[in-house]
DNA sequence: CCAATTGTTCAATAACTCTTGAACTAAGGA
DNA sequence: TCCTTAGTTCAAGAGTTATTGAACAATTGG
């Protein structure tokens, strides 16, 4: 169980747009981001994927640096690596969240029927 | 020979990310940025990929909304759809190009040995 | 008209991506 | 200890992407 996560200046690039470039993986850092600061588990995110699924994407995110993944206990805590994307392509990450919030058409994580118990 | 190019407000976020997440077509953007304003041909980026590549590429990058083909004789001038793209999507395009340069390790257009005849 | 130039289309292929269900691990609580 | 909860790993399949070479169009210049 070693969970790697690249340093900050391993993150490259095209590796960062081509993981944001899936929508359910857009969705999860949307949603990170809209709750900036506070780490989150993966069961959040089950509107979007299976669990499988999700831990797929969640890898793909983690490898990719965009996210940072803790064990806690049973769980696995998920943050978004705001400050190392910051430092390694300023600006970028906010772009994109604000170029998201354009976008109709992509997925939500608390959207309609779920978003009661949020 | 129709080549279709989506209007403004059908352009993708998931899709330009998945498209500009490619190293070979990241380099084309960048160096079309670089060259703002000059329409360039196919031909200018030979030394990124073989002719039938490039047009798979460029095909990609037209698709998407990242840049405008227009046919003119024998060859295609290419541009980058900056307005549209910053209308749609503020500040994404420059955060992109400008996180192009923080990355080393990106292929470029006119490198080393084939500079001297730019 | 003929040939060269510029780029596209097609078919094929290798490699990768996403998604799934079943089986598994690890920690926590009754 | 046993069961539940949280998430991972594995194997498999469907679909997509990138790359190639051969053949094709279309325009331009001689």
């Amino acid at each position: 169980m070693s969970l790697p996560h690249p340093t900050t200046d391993q993150i490259s690039l095209p590796i960062v747009l081509a993981v944001l470039g899936d929508p359910t993986r857009l969705a999860i850092v949307r949603y990170l981001a809209s709750k900036e600061g506070v780490p989150l588990n993966c069961s959040k995110f089950l509107d979007l994927a299976s669990k499988t699924n999700l831990s797929y994407h969640l890898a793909k995110l983690r490898e990719a640096g965009v996210t940072r993944s803790e064990a806690a206990g049973t769980s696995r805590l998920i943050t978004l690596r705001r400050d190392d994307l910051d430092k390694r392509f300023p600006g970028l990450l906010d772009s994109v969240i604000a170029a998201a919030g354009e976008d109709k058409a992509l997925p939500m994580v608390g959207t309609a029927e779920t978003e009661i118990d949020a």
